[in-house]
DNA sequence: TTAGGGTTAG
């Protein structure tokens, strides 16, 4: 690490009495705990390798190393250049006090950086927006702000760095009172937004939610870097406004501001979101043309967006190309194609990472017993399951809900109820699963229970825990209950009907025959019915004989999702029990000259870019 | 000589 000029004289062994007084007097500046003995020999770092003439370093030499020791973030070397500071005594020094603290900052040891400041002789304002860049870096908000006061009260004139940093502290803090009171100090003292500081202003209005705001700001300001570009498109991302995001994208480019990493991962997760396949293809291509696809988290982000807009082979190929896989991408392939309903593909990545000597967290254990879970492959659950500590990881609310919904699928409900009963916090999620797994075995009383239970215990029941809860009232034919359950979900619970309820509902009715309730029921659906919809109709009117209105709900069906075959069975089934052989054999016609399911991509791939 | 903004992926 050092570059030592050479002695002519040779030195035995370094560390006999004038360092152990430096070693003592570090131990009194609390750099090494004082029931430390001096060490027999220099501590393994390279540092404590060289010759012996290091502990009369030269002060440029000291501050090159713990500048190195920063950008290292190497702690151990780092406090024994300190330490020798200190024996040389430049710790007195101010330049080396602020190098020291920005080192401690770097290596993440707040406590050290503080110290440091603590004692020093004589700072500055470097001193001061040194140590607050500290607190920010290692996040904390709190302290950074107590520090911006007590800077204030002692009557340090701040900069643009300061208030920086106090703007960043506040976003920490998600806290938009700070904030503005930091921005309304900014205008008192008539500072001029530079770079740095409306970057740090946009994304502090953006990560507390006042778009307006951080809009207003990035409109302001003359002059746009990349990272200015990049606050204001997270902040989009981060609020739902993707279309705004993937716009600013685009007028990025047409401004000529370079694409950076993070530019990319947003962009990539807003067309996530918007399910905009075509456009996370260009951007794709825009990162394959900039150098970026090796990135490993852009390849991951590349897989998940690939994932959401339905086209698991497109993911599967930007997985097969990457060089080399970290925890990320295993993680994100195992739970894609759990996601996609290819669980047999997802157990078998899961082998393979675990072949080549990959561990798994806790991310990837929750994807990997979702597929056992599809699978009902209760073997490999099981082995999981007893795996668990092994692999490191200790048991959780989010494991544990896994594990019950593992089981419940896999049909094991004693093992169920065992992890359900012995949890130490169950969350919406261990109840849903709960219940779910009583309506999936046909209990409905017991999902009723369960559902009383989870409210005296102050947990409230969420959307998918009513689809839940229809279900099991379908199941059971419990067609008064199931109603009145619905409506209190939408007046009570203020929770809006999704097309899962619509269907669960449809579902209801149906297979207690009452057809004509169900029909009343799809045309009040304030969202328009799906495929699902009325292929549920559909699926009740051939149980019930009612031809005319499956015949009905079957043109719908086709009409919305042509590539489906169910909706052309079931409507040729009603045709064949009617007896009109001709019309039965006819819609099986255009359904094989329609073809099958699968999602539509553009022609040509991407495959030839990685070669 | 020393400091500051965007942290996004499972």
């Amino acid at each position: 690490m050092l570059r030592l000029p050479k002695r002519k004289t040779k030195v035995r062994n370094p560390w006999l009495p004038p360092v152990s007084q430096a070693y003592n007097l570090a131990s009194s500046y609390e750099l090494i705990p004082t029931d430390h003995c001096p060490p027999p020999h220099p501590p393994h770092t390279s540092l404590a390798r060289l010759p012996a003439d290091k502990t009369y370093l030269p002060f440029s030499t000291l501050a090159s190393t713990v500048k190195e020791c920063a950008s290292k973030k190497s702690l151990l070397e780092g406090r024994l250049a300190h330490f020798l500071a200190v024996w040389r005594g430049f710790d007195c020094d101010r330049y080396m006090g602020n190098l020291l603290i920005d080192m401690y900052g770097k290596c993440g040891s707040l406590q050290d950086a503080r110290s440091t400041f603590d004692k020093m002789v004589s700072r500055n304002l470097f001193s001061w927006n040194i140590l607050l860049s500290a607190y920010t870096g290692c996040r904390c908000g709190e302290g950074a702000l107590e520090l911006f006061s007590l800077m204030l009260e002692q009557g340090t004139q701040a900069d643009t760095c300061t208030f920086s940093n106090a703007i960043v502290a506040s976003s920490i803090l998600m806290s938009l009172l700070e904030g503005r009171h930091v921005h309304f100090a900014i205008l008192n003292e008539g500072l001029e937004l530079d770079a740095h500081l409306a970057s740090a202003l946009v994304s502090m209005y953006g990560k507390c939610g006042s778009l307006e705001d951080a809009r207003e700001i990035f409109d302001s300001l003359p002059l746009k870097d990349g990272v200015s570009w990049n606050a204001m498109i997270t902040a989009y991302s981060m609020h739902g406004c993707h279309f705004e995001a993937l716009h600013l994208f685009q007028e990025m480019q047409f401004h000529g501001v370079k694409y950076a990493k993070v530019t990319f991962l947003s962009s990539l997760g807003a067309c996530s979101n918007l399910m905009a396949l075509l456009y996370g293809m260009l951007i794709h291509a825009i990162i394959v043309e900039q150098g970026f696809q090796f990135d490993l988290s852009i390849s991951t982000a590349l897989i998940s967006m690939y994932s959401n807009c339905r086209s698991l082979e497109d993911a599967q190929c930007v997985f097969r190309n990457m060089s080399h896989h970290d925890l990320f991408s295993w993680s994100a392939m195992i739970s894609v194609n759990a996601q996609h309903g290819e669980d047999e593909a997802a157990l078998s990545l899961f082998s393979q990472m675990h072949q080549e000597g990959m561990k798994p967290d806790r991310v990837t254990l929750v994807s990997v017993l979702t597929a056992c879970a599809n699978q009902a492959a209760l073997v490999q659950g099981q082995l999981i399951h007893a795996n668990t500590l092994e692999f490191g990881i200790e048991f959780d609310c989010a494991i544990e809900n896994s594990l019950v919904n593992m089981y419940g699928k896999c049909g094991s409900l004693s093992d169920t109820k065992h992890i359900f009963d012995n949890m130490n916090t169950r969350n919406v999620v261990s109840w849903t699963a709960m219940i779910e797994v009583q309506a999936y075995v046909g209990q409905a009383a017991e999902s009723f229970k369960l559902f009383h239970e989870m409210q005296e215990e102050n947990v409230g029941p969420n959307d998918v825990t009513f689809v839940n809860i229809l279900s099991s009232c379908s199941h059971a034919g419990l067609i008064e209950e199931g109603c009145f359950l619905y409506k209190a979900m939408v007046t009570e619970y203020n929770i809006e009907s999704t097309m899962e309820h619509y269907s669960s509902m449809i579902d209801l009715f149906g297979r207690a025959g009452r057809l004509a309730e169900a029909d009343v029921f799809i045309s009040e659906m304030s969202i328009e019915p799906n495929a699902v919809i009325w292929e549920t109709l559909l699926s009740a009117c051939r149980v019930h004989n009612d031809f005319d209105r499956g015949k009905q709900a079957a043109e719908r069906a086709i009409l919305l999702a042509s590539k489906i075959s169910s909706p052309y069975v079931l409507l040729s089934n009603i045709y064949s029990a009617e007896g009109k052989w001709d019309d039965a054999a006819r819609i099986w016609k255009s359904m094989f000259e329609r073809g099958t399911t699968g999602s539509q991509k553009p022609e040509g791939g991407f495959e030839l870019w990685y070669d």
